[in-house]
DNA sequence: CATCGTTGTTCCAACGATGTAAAGGCCGAG
DNA sequence: CTCGGCCTTTACATCGTTGGAACAACGATG
């Protein structure tokens, strides 16, 4: 491999020379330009990023911790930041903590300045006390608001609110809700906006209704839905905190001979690919996740150029997409 | 961020002693030892992986070049393929091309040996001559004869051959093949597998049952189905090249009313997640994605060890997980 | 007691890039 | 023709780490 002193050998010119070429300075005399692009050409020569990142005092790279990527969500936006990061020369690291405290605590510690230049966390049982982070770092999703980090996200509770709406709207009355959890935030505020929806339409709140979820995967969703179901009185609606609970609540449904949207009507969160094509389809609440990815790697770039900017709450878009497993065809 | 020189300085050694701690050194004095792991515990001491590797002439990371995220059989497997890297003290770089030959053709040039020790490729489209890679590779799924890299993947002909064989198992008679595809081997050697199973049951080979797909996606799925419903007589079981593809297929049969498994027996490939949980569940053939990641990430170690090991073929195994698309509960 | 091998430590040079300071051209003004 | 100033290039140190050689201390051997 071709390193500077190859090419500044072969130019006949000082590595620096070269060095100045490569990184677009000014001042080079013409013919010395046109000799070292011309060696450059012919040793097909690469910067070594290592090396440059060292002088440099960065690593060109960023972290982004989430709980899974065979998680669909996760997944999804994975592929968005590594998009977007690419635009800021930045190279995506994931890191993978299984939604587990000892994950999370692990990833955490890998994290410091010699290895990424900054974070993208999506943490789901980390405490306050395990902030201790000495690069910019940005939250996806919700976090406890004693946490000094900056964090993107959609504002969960109006769009909560907005689905649940949505399902009085249909005329349903006994709504449920599964995914309640003790220790996640996002959860509290799916809840808050689930409430606010049913006092608004003045609805009463039965707790009976609302079913916790340990993990948010499909097999929660299942479970939950069957408690639902084998109450004397159960729900007509059900809105779930995210997708994956909805297509097991779903697949529950189904085993029951429970008509969706019909008898029961569901709303997930997340709009992943694969609710578009689910039989019925799943009406979802739908952040912009290319937006989220977009302005947490921005929201980085700023905080690597200028260290101490003060932490920042942005606001995502989101909308609501209405199919089958709320308005039939 | 402390480095070796702070942390010698406080132990009262020289720089090198330090890294020979750091590295197990077995010839340390046991209260020089004593002395600098205490230091480094007092420091927090964490290696700067860049000049580590700078000076050992490796980066510490792998390149996994791969379609999309957003494709949940890729997106499993960069998880496990994490996982198994880990192992290995690699860090995984994902590199999404999707599926385009440019895509493609830009992510190998980003590979060389300063930024990666070794590269996992998943090319869709790419060409022979485009495999002028100076690190070792290997590549998952298929690929053409004449391409001189390893591979680790499963016997898609015997997979194929076993899916259909279940479908002939049931009973049917016009199967119809989902996922054909000019460019992809893999796709050729599924349809060889199909044809040995008809073959096998002396069932006649009917080239308008085979149904192309140019990406892989739902979408495709679901329009591939459309035509095979549209004809004037339509097949009674699908063998899909993937799980999306069944997907897909399965939301057009629902959308015309078309039983499943009943009317039509519908078996995928991949077995994805979310295939356990649709209305009704799919049959899958399922490759054992955590052997191929480990099997990738070994035979990389084993070449970036020692370059020159001859080229190899990694056979992975298999299972069909039947399911109700194929019999019902 | 000189020699030797073993063990433990230090010093120095590298890995490949870039920032800094300084030196070498060149030009025009005095 | 000297000087100051500007452009252009170079040499050198440096980022944090590790390999290798050199060196020092040690007990054991002849």
């Amino acid at each position: 491999m071709a390193t500077l002193k190859d090419v500044a050998r072969l130019a006949g010119v000082s590595v620096k020379t070269v060095s100045n070429v490569v990184n677009g300075y000014s001042f080079v005399k013409p013919d010395n330009r046109a000799r070292v692009e011309a060696a450059l050409e012919a040793t097909g020569y690469r910067p070594n990023l290592g090396a440059r990142n060292l002088r440099r005092g960065r690593t060109g790279f960023i972290a982004l911790v989430l709980p899974e990527l065979s998680i669909p969500y996760f997944a999804e936006l994975a592929g968005l930041v590594i998009a977007a990061a690419q635009e800021h020369e930045w190279n995506v690291l994931i890191e993978q903590t299984f939604g587990t405290l000892t994950g999370e605590r692990l990833a955490m510690a890998s994290l410091g300045p010699h290895l990424v230049d900054a974070a993208i966390l999506s943490p789901e049982a980390l405490h306050v006390d395990d902030f201790q982070l000495s690069i910019p770092a940005v939250m996806l999703g919700e976090h406890a608001v004693d946490v000094p980090l900056s964090r993107v996200g959609i504002d969960n509770v109006a769009a909560s609110t907005f689905a649940v709406r949505h399902l009085i709207s249909l005329g349903r009355k006994r709504i449920a809700a599964i995914g309640a959890h003790p220790q996640r935030s996002t959860a509290a505020l799916r809840l808050e906006g689930y409430r606010a929806a049913l006092a608004e339409a003045g609805l009463p709140f039965d707790s009976s209704l609302v079913v916790p979820a340990l993990n948010y995967h499909r097999a929660d969703g299942a479970a939950a839905m069957k408690a639902l179901l084998d109450m004397r009185n159960p729900p007509d609606a059900v809105f779930c905190f995210n997708d994956l609970l909805a297509v097991g609540a779903m697949r529950t449904a189904a085993e029951r001979f429970v008509r969706v949207p019909r008898d029961l009507a569901i709303v997930g969160f997340d709009n992943n690919d694969e609710s578009a094509y689910s039989s019925p389809s799943l009406t979802s609440v739908a952040p912009d996740k290319a937006a989220i990815a977009r302005a947490a790697v921005d929201l980085l770039r700023q905080r690597a150029d200028s260290p101490d900017l003060a932490m920042d709450d942005v606001q995502t878009p989101f909308s609501l997409q209405v199919r089958e497993s709320t308005v039939a065809r």
